[in-house]
DNA sequence: CGCGCGCTTGACTAACTTCAAAGATGGTGG
DNA sequence: CCACCATCTTTGAAGTTAGTCAAGCGCGCG
C-alpha cells in the first residue's frame, strides 16, 4: 500500500466536528503535552487492543488510525478513524473497549492515565475540557448511527467524503490511506459496494479518483444532494 | 396504546449497561436530586427537541422516554430508550442534538443546567460521575453501530430483547411499551421485519408473547446464541 | 520482472423492504 | 358496559438493495 504517498506531515488541526461545536471541544488539551512521550507505529501495528487494560491514552501526530470492535464470523465495525489532532481512548475506562491499529505509519503522543489524573485534579478546567472532547465524540457516535441504520449505501460514502474532506482541511482534495475494506467497515458496506460506488460517483462527475487513495471532490453541492437524498 | 399497562411505578435502578462498568458510572448522582423539580410527560409529548437550546437534563423516575434525531425522508433513528434511573441529556452542549419524546406517559426530575454547573464547581468529584455516566453513554453508543453497521435482523433483534430484560432488573418477562416501530427504528430495520421476528423467534420457542407488548424469554441461552451467531 | 495484495467489475443470490390487506387491541363515547 | 373506530400488529407476495461469489486488472514491492 502507498503509506508513503499519504500525507505524513504533523497537522495539529483539532477535529472538526459540524455538528458539535461544544466550546469546550475546541479548547485544545495542551496542557497535557508537558508530560507526554512520542511513540511511533508502523501500519497496521496495534496500539491496543480490545479488553485489555487502559494504561495510557494518545493522541494523533502524524498518520491515521483506526478504531474498531469485532463480532463472530470475522465482522468488524470500524468505529472512527483519527487524523493527526485526534485523541485516543479519552472515553475509557480502565477497560479498552476497542482496538486501535495505525492505518498508515503514524506518529502519537502517549499520556499515562495517572499522570494525566494527577493533573486534571489540579486543574479543574482540564476536567471539563475532557468533557467536552467526550461530548463531541458522542455527537459523533449518534451521526454514525443515523448513518448505519437509516442511509442508503450512496448516502453514507458520501457523507464520508464530505467528512474527511471537512477533517483534511476543506480542501477539494482528499486522501484516503485506508484501505476500501476499512471504509466498507466504517460505513457498514462490503468492499465491492465501496467500490463500485466511487466508480459510480466518478461516472456521474461527482468525484474523480487520482488514484485508488486519492480522492478529489468535483462538486460539494451534487455530494451534499447524494448525502442527504430525501 | 396500553400505557396503563406498563409499569409505572418507581424503579430508581440505574441503567445496567453490560459492556461499561466503569466504577464511575455506578456512582449516582443522587447529589443533584435536591436541585431537581419534577416534571410529568404524556405519552408522545416531547421534552424538547433537536436543535433546541439546552437548558436542562433529567432523570427519569417512571414511564418510558425515547431519544431520536430525524433524516429526509421521514427516516428516524432512537438512539436510546431511557428507562427509570437513566439520565437524559447528559452528554449534551448548549444545543440538543436529538429529540427526547415520551413513550408512555412519564415522570422526570429536571435539573437545570446552571444548577448543575454551580454544583459540580464546589464538588469536584461530581464532574467525575458525570464524565463515568457519559462515557457509559459512549459505550453503548458504540455497541449499538456494531450491531447497527454488521448484524444481522434476528441478532438485532435479540440483543435488543437481553439487552431489555438485562435493564429491567434481568427477569425473564419484559415489558416492551415502545412500538414495533419504534423498535424497528432502534434496529435500523422496518416495522414489518421486526413484526415477523417476533413471530419467528415465538414458532422458534425462544420467547413468548404474552401480548404484544409482554414479552417473556424462554430461553435465555438460545438467544443468546442467536444475538450472536457467528 | 514477476508476485501478491488490493481494487474493480460482472452475474447471481439473499436479506430485507415495500406494498397491500386482514386481524388484534385498546380507547372513546354512547 | 358495550360497540365502534383508530391505531398498531401481523402476515403474504412482490420488489429492491446490497451481499456473495468469481474472475480479471493494476499497482507497488521485493
Amino acid at each position: 500500500m502507498l503509506a508513503t504517498v499519504i500525507r505524513d506531515q504533523e497537522i495539529p488541526t483539532r477535529r472538526c466536528d459540524p455538528a458539535a461545536k461544544a466550546p469546550d471541544a475546541n479548547g485544545d488539551l495542551a496542557a497535557f503535552d508537558d508530560i507526554g512521550t512520542v511513540v511511533s507505529c508502523r501500519r497496521d501495528q496495534a496500539l491496543f487492543c480490545e479488553g485489555g487494560e487502559a494504561r495510557a491514552f494518545f493522541k494523533v501526530l502524524s498518520g491515521t488510525v483506526r478504531s474498531y470492535r469485532s463480532l463472530g464470523g470475522g465482522r468488524r465495525h470500524i468505529s472512527e478513524f483519527l487524523l493527526p489532532g485526534d485523541y485516543v481512548g479519552l472515553a475509557l475506562g480502565d477497560i479498552h473497549r476497542a482496538t486501535v491499529e495505525a492505518v498508515s505509519d503514524a506518529r502519537l503522543m502517549r499520556y499515562s492515565r495517572a499522570a494525566i489524573d494527577r493533573l486534571v485534579q489540579r486543574q479543574p478546567q482540564l476536567g471539563k475540557r475532557l468533557l467536552g472532547v467526550i461530548r463531541s465524540e458522542l455527537a459523533m457516535a449518534q451521526s454514525q448511527m443515523l448513518l448505519l441504520g437509516r442511509m442508503t449505501a450512496a448516502e453514507r460514502l458520501a457523507c464520508f467524503l464530505l467528512m474527511m474532506a471537512d477533517r483534511y482541511g476543506n480542501t477539494d482534495c482528499v486522501s484516503l490511506p485506508m484501505t476500501r475494506t476499512d471504509i466498507a467497515d466504517h460505513l457498514g458496506l462490503t468492499t465491492e459496494t465501496v467500490s463500485r460506488l466511487f466508480s459510480q460517483f466518478q461516472c456521474q462527475g461527482v468525484i474523480r479518483l487520482k488514484a485508488a487513495h486519492e480522492v478529489v471532490l468535483k462538486s460539494r453541492s451534487e455530494l451534499q444532494a447524494l448525502a442527504e437524498a430525501a
